[in-house]
Order: C-alpha cells, then sequence, then structure tokens
DNA sequence: CTGTGTGCAAACACTTTGCAGGTGT
DNA sequence: ACACCTGCAAAGTGTTTGCACACAG
C-alpha cells in the first residue's frame, strides 16, 4: 500500500511526504467520501489540522480528489477513479448518501440526461441520493 | 405584497414580526436560491446578523423554506414552491448554478428516474447542474 | 398577559495566513 | 542545495448561545 501511494504521489508530481502519504491511506482504505472531520480523526495525531486542510487543498488541485457535495452543507473529498488526470476530468458522479450510516460513496452508474430550458448549457452534473445502503437495509 | 407574505407566515403559524417579513419579501422578491450572505445583503440594516440565522432555522424547520446544494459548501435557500406543508415535502428538486453570475434557480423540470444497485431505497433526491444559464449564454 | 422573537455580547468552531525551521528529491 | 512541506501561532470569518427586553397574538 505504502508502494502504491507514492506511486500516485509521483504521477501527480507531488512530493511524497508522511502527511500526504497518511491522508493518502485513509482515501484508500475507506471508499467512500470523507469530509475534513472524518479525515482529522483517521489521521495520526502528530498531523497538524493546518496540514490536513492544506494538504487536501492541494490534492484537490492537483485532481487527486473532488469535491462531494453533502446535504448538511459539509464539504465532503473522494479520490477521482483511474481516469481522471490533472488536465482531464469528467466529474460527472451520483453520490448516494446513506441517512443511517451517513456514508456517501460514489455509485457507478449513469448520469441521466437531464432537458434543460432553452439557452442553458450544461457544464457539470452533481447528483446526491439520499436514502437507505445496501448494507443498512 | 406584506399581506401575501402575512397569509404566509400565518398560515406555517409563525408570527408575523418584521424580521420575518423581511425575510419572507427578499424571498419572495428574488426567486432564486439566497445564501446567508445574500439574505444579509438585501436586509434592512437594523436587522441582527444573528436574527437571520434564527429566522432561516425556524423557516426551515417549518418546511417554508428548503436548502440548496452548493458546489462550493456554502448552504444556500429557497422558497418551497406551493405543494410543500410543513408535513409534506417532496424536494426531489432540479437546481441549476450558472457559473458565470452566480445564480442558482430551481428549474421546473422532472428529476430522471435513477437506476440504484439492488439493496440501495431512494429517500431524496438532489440534482445540481451547473453551467451557463439563458440570461448569460 | 404570556410566550415567543429580537438585539447585544460573548463564546465557540472553522478556515486561512505568515513565518521559521525541517524534509524530500 | 533548493524548493517545498510542515508546525505553530495568530488573525479572520462564520455560527451558536445566554440573557434581558420588546412585541405580536
Amino acid at each position: 500500500m505504502k508502494a502504491a501511494s507514492d506511486q500516485i504521489l509521483h504521477d501527480f508530481k507531488l512530493k511524497a511526504t508522511p502527511g500526504r502519504q497518511a491522508i493518502l491511506h485513509i482515501f484508500l482504505k475507506k471508499n467512500f467520501a470523507l469530509s475534513h472531520q472524518d479525515i482529522e480523526k483517521n489521521t495520526p495525531s502528530y498531523l497538524d489540522r493546518v496540514t490536513v486542510y492544506r494538504t487536501l487543498k492541494t490534492f484537490l488541485d492537483k485532481g487527486l480528489i473532488h469535491k462531494v457535495l453533502d446535504d448538511e452543507g459539509a464539504m465532503k473529498y473522494a479520490l477521482c477513479n483511474e481516469a481522471c488526470t490533472t488536465a482531464d476530468h469528467h466529474h460527472n458522479h451520483v453520490h448516494f448518501k446513506c441517512t443511517k450510516c451517513g456514508q456517501t460513496n460514489c455509485l457507478e452508474v449513469e448520469v441521466p440526461n437531464v432537458k434543460l430550458p432553452k439557452g442553458y448549457r450544461t457544464e457539470e452534473v452533481n447528483l446526491l441520493i439520499q436514502g437507505i445502503c445496501a448494507s443498512c437495509g
């Protein structure tokens, strides 16, 4: 796993530092969207809160992770899937948030085509579905 | 308009106070989703910031307004349409955020049916589309 | 008159920024 | 060796709470 995260960091032209490895590990282990808090909770205590902020921002900038909308207004983050590079993003995800266990994950589902009124141009679609997930059902 | 807002407040079993009337007026005038900041900017200066917070929370509780997701994590609010009462909500809206003018509004569009993996149960769907709106196109 | 809303002040939580020193390449 | 991360501290911003008074019903 260490090798894997180092490889990812290297691919995105980021130095492999302990903080980044730790945060990246968390994303690799839990495969659902994480809030800043989630990350801080699962992070070695020597990691500074500020570093988490900066690391997340760096990851965002480089396109390693992406934002996930949450109904509570708390921003969450998730790893981009393999196809995403710094240059080419396609973030038309469907996210599912379980109201019971609180987990949000990416569904590998086609984003339906929505018919917009005339004159509207779509750039990005974010679909958040809330309900009960398979584990909690 | 004053009469209208008083009527609404009364319907939702809320006292008609100046603060609530003012905030409700803003929602009635602008027919797109407003952030807390938007409201504060358009609000008479005698209205306390705290009152805005509390009023919004009250409106939310009573089902007068509902949350609108925003990609920046900034919570926005919009009036529920007429069919919403305190008891019965159906918030499967489609929201469109223009990346140029920044306005977010409710589109009167059917929410497409998404096929979920087995075991998932849908309770609420939030669809946020970002792009260029008709006025900015 | 009574319960609720409001304003003010302060506490609290979250996020960002500057700088000095440490670390990966 | 150099640029870039990191930690600490502090400032900045957004949100919540407690309390006394004012007001709508």
